[in-house]
DNA sequence: GTTCGTGCAAATCTTTTGCAGTTTC
DNA sequence: GAAACTGCAAAAGATTTGCACGAAC
């Protein structure tokens, strides 16, 4: 069940654990970009002896290979997100949730303002999600 | 020499104080995205019985009216913007500058992803700043 | 068996809160 | 003078560090 993230890990020359490893299926089975804390609770109902240390240790780790992404969103807490396919970040004013977006990015690559490269593009996006919109509707109905 | 900070203060029901026109006329002054921290030490030297909760506090009431925009871009603490015109923030790789840059937002009020609506773009650009590209070329040559 | 990882406790850093005294209007 | 603001100290919350033990290769 894990073999994609054995192999993963390997590929990157890191100890395969099963902490890395609940901590890699975790963050790719759930895209609603958890904060260390969140993923901490969640995995030590199934191994009450993990700290909060090792999830700080395998974010920084996975981080500094490219294997996830940190986001700066909103709040004073890091929000984390598995790295698969690239793609932008939707912070709806009302219910606070972050959802996955696709947008093209016509500025990625491009060299602007007189010189400065631009390589990554971690725009987020700030309004009224799909949801919200709808309820809102459905009141003024 | 404050009487713009002085109006808008009063244009949006905020007592006038000393420290808030110094909060003001730095960040207006700074376009270097300054923390907290560095609003606080700067202005100590001035005004040696400034206290951080008022850095705070200022910073917290200037952004409930808009004046300015808390950034979190890189790193755990939030940085701060003035609010003057809309722009976007272009990380360097190399030296860590937060540079102000300005870029078209063709997805400015789009309704995307089948209805979600979009009120504003936190966008950051992440690359190789002009003067660090730069440097680069002159090693290089 | 050596290197790396885990987990505990303590430390650090940023931001928030409670409260008494002071300033603004 | 009432309401709002300042500043001190303490608290809270997120993340980092030091270190001994244990697991992976």
């Amino acid at each position: 069940m894990y073999e994609t993230f054995v192999h993963l890990l390997k590929k990157h020359d890191l100890k395969v654990t099963p902490q890395r490893l609940e901590i890699l299926n975790f963050l790719a089975s759930h895209p609603t970009h958890p904060t260390a804390d969140e993923i901490y609770k969640q995995l030590k109902q199934n191994n009450p002896s993990l700290s909060k240390t090792t999830v700080y240790n395998s974010i920084d780790v996975l981080n500094k290979q490219g294997l996830l992404t940190i986001l700066t969103i909103s709040s004073k807490e890091q929000r984390y997100d598995f790295t698969h396919t690239p793609h932008q970040h939707f912070l709806c004013t009302r219910c606070g949730n972050i959802i996955d977006i696709n947008i093209k990015c016509p500025q990625l690559g491009k060299v602007i303002d007189g010189g400065h490269k631009i390589e990554e593009v971690h725009g987020y996006f700030k309004g009224i999600c799909k949801t919200c919109a709808e309820k809102r509707k459905e009141k003024n109905a």
